[in-house]
DNA sequence: AACTCGGGGCA
DNA sequence: TGCCCAGAGTT
C-alpha cells in the first residue's frame, strides 16, 4: 500500500494539476446543495446541472416542495435518469426536514443519513461544503483512483476507502483531498482510458505501471 | 456482498 | 450497440 508520506505527496501533485478544484454541482445554500447531490447519485455533474437550476427557481423550499405534484417534479429531472425514486426521495426528504429539522438541514452525519435519498456519501458533501465540517466523500472517482494508486487495497469497502483516507492525510485538507481526488479521477485518471503516459503521479501508481506494461 | 434503478453521453 | 455515470436502498 502507498505510504502516509507518499500518499500526502501524490494529493498535492494533484493539487497543483487542479487548483481550482471545487464541487462542480451548482448550489446557493445547504438545502440546494442536499438536493443536487442526492440527484446525483449514478448520474453525471453536467446533467444535474442541467435540470436543478430550473427546478429551484420553481421550488426554492422544502415547503415548495412538498406541495409541488410528484409529477411535476419527476417530469423536470427526468433525462438524469433513476428519476421516479428520486423524485419521491425529494418530497419525503423535503417532509422530513420540515417535521423533524425545523425546516433547515442538519448538520451532523447522524441526521443527514436519515433524510430519504441522502447516504454516507451526500451527508459527507453537505458536511464539508455546507458546513465546513471535516469530511472525506467517496466516491467512484475517489474510490477508483485511491485503489489505483493503492491508497488501499483492491477490495476494499468504501467505508474502508474513507478511513484510510482519514489516516493518511491531515483532517485540515479532508474537503479539498475530496475535491481534488474527483477532478483528478474525472479529467485524468479516468476510468476507462486513463491518461497514465501524461501522468504526473505515475511515478507512484503501481497500477499505472502494469498498465503501460500490459501495452506492449 | 450483490442487486436494482434509468436516461443520456460517449466510444 | 454496450458500457458507465459526484449512490442509495433493499435483500
Amino acid at each position: 500500500m502507498l505510504s502516509k508520506e507518499k500518499t500526502l505527496e501524490v494529493v498535492n501533485i494533484m493539487a497543483e494539476m487542479f487548483p481550482e478544484a471545487e464541487c462542480e454541482l451548482t448550489h446557493r445554500n445547504p438545502f440546494e446543495l442536499v438536493i443536487a447531490v442526492a440527484l446525483s447519485a449514478q448520474a453525471t455533474d453536467v446533467s444535474v446541472n442541467k435540470v436543478t437550476p430550473a427546478l429551484f427557481e420553481k421550488y426554492p423550499t422544502p415547503e415548495a416542495f412538498v406541495q409541488a405534484p410528484l409529477e411535476d417534479i419527476m417530469n423536470m429531472i427526468k433525462t438524469i435518469g433513476l428519476y421516479r425514486n428520486k423524485a419521491k426521495n425529494i418530497k419525503a426528504c423535503c417532509q422530513m426536514l420540515i417535521e423533524d429539522f425545523g425546516g433547515e438541514v442538519p448538520q451532523t452525519r447522524e441526521e443527514l443519513v436519515k433524510l430519504p435519498g441522502v447516504g454516507r456519501k451526500t451527508a459527507n458533501v453537505v458536511l464539508g461544503d455546507a458546513f465546513n465540517v471535516p469530511a472525506i466523500a467517496v466516491d467512484t472517482h475517489v474510490e477508483r483512483v485511491s485503489k489505483r494508486l493503492r491508497i488501499v487495497k483492491q477490495k476494499a469497502t468504501v467505508l474502508e476507502v474513507e478511513e484510510a483516507l482519514m489516516k493518511k492525510i491531515p483532517k485540515d485538507m479532508w474537503v479539498k483531498t475530496h475535491h481534488r481526488m474527483i477532478f483528478f479521477g474525472r479529467y485524468h485518471c479516468i476510468a476507462r482510458q486513463p491518461k497514465c503516459e501524461t501522468c504526473p503521479v505515475f511515478d507512484y501508481c503501481q497500477e499505472g505501471k502494469s498498465r503501460l506494461l500490459k501495452q506492449k
